[in-house]
DNA sequence: TAGATTGTTAATCGATTAACAATC
DNA sequence: TAGATTGTTAATCGATTAACAATC
């Protein structure tokens, strides 16, 4: 949804844990943890936050005033962060960067990530020069396309390769993630093969249904849909139901 | 976010029920019904999909084919579609295009929509020409933005327009939803625009928060933040916990 | 009538929230 | 110690699901 109605994904969050500071390990019971999708949408929120609080030189943020800055409660943000372990001290409230960096490690960004792109027309242009991704730690590092027309040419500064050359393109190019922004028609095919070369993280704009080995990763965002969305608000404003 | 991480937006669907059939009115207590937003969201999938049942010629179909094309339970839609009064016929199924209609009619898409957009840049080209916008009968009427260089140039068969001509403009194209894709400078400024033309209804692709009055519906979708979310799915799968 | 499938009820499940004990 | 704020528990709330009575 952004889109769309997501079953409850849960996720290991034991690893994302890091080691242990207790060696002894008292407790044994709780090792292993999982983090509600929701949680997981909103430690994204946070972390937008957290970002504009550390341009303007805040090393302490308060659970109450954290909470306020992303439009949540201050009871759902505590939650939230117990799921990561403990990140606050108690009477203080959360060091800035601390919990930054930590929210970062645990959603897999400390890394950076390297971007491919299948399909370059209309959208997958403007994604290819989005500054909203590099923004955020995402790095466009390859654009592929099949029309002869657009192979070859230079696109938010890289050249458009050829599909037939992703096998070979990919090994170098270590891509994390890939965004699928072909034709319907080919939107299967075209996935397979970015799995078929290693890719583990989709991120589909196709409108048609395109499915993935367990084991990979397919997110889709689907444009028209957030506008029927938005549609359904309007005629029930216009029915005369007061917005509250 | 697409989406986003949403309260529960519970929304009165009274009106949207039509007229009662029965003039007796004999139950009076359960005229008034919400329509929980995760079953609004899951409509638009069985939107989609009796768009495909209905371009294949099927006449009827039953609520475990629909659900299992959607990618749900039977009870889940039978329960989702229950929101909106009977639509089927026990021990029939349902009219494919009785119920396409009614879910159209539910999600405000019957007239149709006409769509601005603010922010020819990069964006706001590619949502312009975006055919899945038209193909689900949304009609991009209009495009603003203030760059000399942009303003007067013809993106997707539109004459880009002055956005200082807007209050001009609106009351001849009368758009029912605005795209908004400028810069996160003048996103508040741009959107406080909108709204003083009288649009209800807007789709942000802005990353700084932007806050509409009430009765204004804002939906913000966050490209960067889909990869995010991926990102952290990727991480689960690498630190050895297997996906199911 | 027998067979089928909807619409609805009740049970389950999970997420949100408020309250507070732990503790800096 | 007193004040403050976290992390967690328990209660509330809502959404999903299974089962089945209604009924075509």
């Amino acid at each position: 949804m952004t889109n769309q109605h997501e079953t409850q994904a849960r996720v290991s969050a034991e690893a994302l844990r890091g080691p242990a500071v207790d060696g002894t390990a008292t407790r044994t019971e709780p090792l292993r943890r999982d983090i509600p999708q929701a949680s997981v949408a909103r430690l994204a929120v946070y972390l937008r936050a957290l970002g504009v609080l550390s341009d303007d030189g805040r090393p302490i943020v308060s659970s109450e005033e954290l909470a306020t800055a992303a439009g949540v409660g201050s009871a759902t943000l505590r939650k939230d962060l117990s799921f990561l372990g403990p990140n606050g001290v108690r009477g203080v409230g959360y060091d800035v960067e601390r919990l930054r960096t930590r929210i970062e490690g645990v959603l897999g960004l400390d890394q950076g990530h390297r971007v491919i792109l299948a399909g370059v027309g209309n959208l997958g242009r403007a994604l290819a020069g989005y500054h909203g991704f590099q923004r955020r730690g995402f790095a466009m590092v390859g654009l592929f396309d099949t029309a002869p027309a657009v192979i070859g040419r230079t696109v938010a500064g890289l050249r458009v390769r050829d599909m037939a050359s992703l096998a070979h393109a990919a090994s170098a190019l270590a891509p994390t993630v890939a965004v699928l922004t072909v034709p319907d028609a080919v939107a299967q095919q075209v996935c397979d093969q970015l799995v078929a070369v290693g890719v583990r993280c989709i991120l589909s704009f196709v409108q048609a249904p395109v499915t993935v080995p367990a084991g990979v990763e397919l997110r889709r965002v689907d444009l028209a849909m957030e506008l029927q969305l938005l549609s359904f608000s309007t005629s029930r404003n216009q029915d005369g139901a007061v917005a509250q």
